[in-house]
DNA sequence: GTTTTCGGCAACTCCGACAT
DNA sequence: ATGTCGGAGTTGCCGAAAAC
């Protein structure tokens, strides 16, 4: 009971339901029916029923238990569920421990067009197309409790600040903070969804250009398959599927050989290092075996690659 | 002296099948 | 989507020796 920040919400519980809150939201008017902290005791109960309009319940401290429609949930402090119009639903305090709940119980109507031709285009469209998705959600509102992910409770506190201090502004102050609340709520249940909609990596395309990396800043050593893997975190055996369908059906060990064999063609290009050499700066373990891969390649031994070149550029 | 070829062996890679 | 396994198949490497 020590820091409960709604405590004094308790003191004129009535006082933002004296006011007479219509919320004008993008095409939405939103009547403001109840909006308070109330408290259940211990073993309280409250059988079914249902509301016409959409009911908020939030669980600031306390717990118990609510079933909604049919199936019973266990309610934390931090939870919250929406009964939206016509769902019936039974509320029930822990058997020793209160219950809170800050409720919010609201009216929705959509204002017709022909209401008045004079603001038809005075309203943010953009805050429109939000209000409308928040309120399109949140007739389609999963019928189970979620925690309070998105800090919709502290709202309240707010708006009850607002309405007993009586400051400048207070009254859209409350306003907005409602507005807040139905935000909050349809985003915890959104989570997921949200997710979706972040441009994600296109991780095959990112594992193979840093595996290909990775192969470039190291061809010059003893480099093997599992060291790449290990780079990136996976099994060699994904790496070999991963190059498989990347690098035009190519293996690992041609792939890195092609790294390898650029790498000395350069040099025998551009130095006139041996044979030897070369095979060692480029990763191969030495001149002997860098022939036979050479020659298998492209049908010619180094040093005659290294000759024919020359050949062409002193013509 | 460097380049090239060759045989043989261990280590590594590759891949299908199956599991998670 | 990713990991594990096992075996067939390759690759990588060395030493020795022949050819430039």
């Amino acid at each position: 009971m020590l820091n409960f920040p709604y405590e004094v919400m308790r003191e004129r519980q009535d006082a933002l339901e004296r006011l007479e809150l219509r919320i004008r939201w993008g095409p939405y008017d939103i009547h403001v029916l109840r909006i308070h902290l109330t408290q259940f005791p211990p073993g309280r109960i409250v059988g079914f029923h249902k509301h016409a309009e959409y009911e908020f319940h939030f669980i600031p401290q306390g717990k118990g238990k609510v079933i909604i429609v049919d199936k019973e949930y266990a309610l934390r402090p931090g939870m919250f569920y929406l009964t939206g119009p016509d769902v019936m639903h039974y509320q029930e305090a822990d058997s020793i421990e209160a219950m809170d709940e800050l409720c919010l119980h609201i009216d929705i109507i959509e204002r017709t067009a022909q209401s008045g031709c004079d603001d038809t285009y005075s309203y943010d469209d953009w805050e429109a197309a939000e209000a409308r998705d928040c309120i399109e959600k949140l007739r389609t509102l999963p019928l189970f409790p979620t925690a309070d992910l998105h800090q919709a409770m502290p709202r309240f506190l707010e708006a009850y600040q607002a309405c007993v201090e009586n400051f400048v502004g207070s009254y859209t102050t409350i306003k907005q903070n409602v507005v807040q609340i139905l935000l909050r709520a349809v985003r915890a249940y959104d989570t997921a969804n949200e997710q979706k909609q972040f441009p994600t990596r296109d991780m095959k395309a990112y594992r193979y250009r840093l595996a290909m990396e990775y192969m470039y800043a190291n061809y010059d050593g003893t480099i093997t398959l599992e060291d790449v893997a290990d780079k990136l975190n996976l099994s060699s055996r994904h790496i070999q599927r991963l190059f498989k369908e990347l690098h035009h059906g190519q293996t690992f060990s041609r792939i890195l050989e092609d790294i390898r064999l650029a790498a000395v063609c350069r040099e025998l290009l551009g130095s006139e290092q041996s044979v030897e050499k070369i095979a060692k700066l480029a990763g191969f373990a030495g001149g002997n075996y860098l022939h036979a891969v050479f020659r298998k390649k492209f049908g010619v031994t180094p040093s005659e690659y290294r000759k024919n070149s020359h050949h062409k550029q002193t013509i």
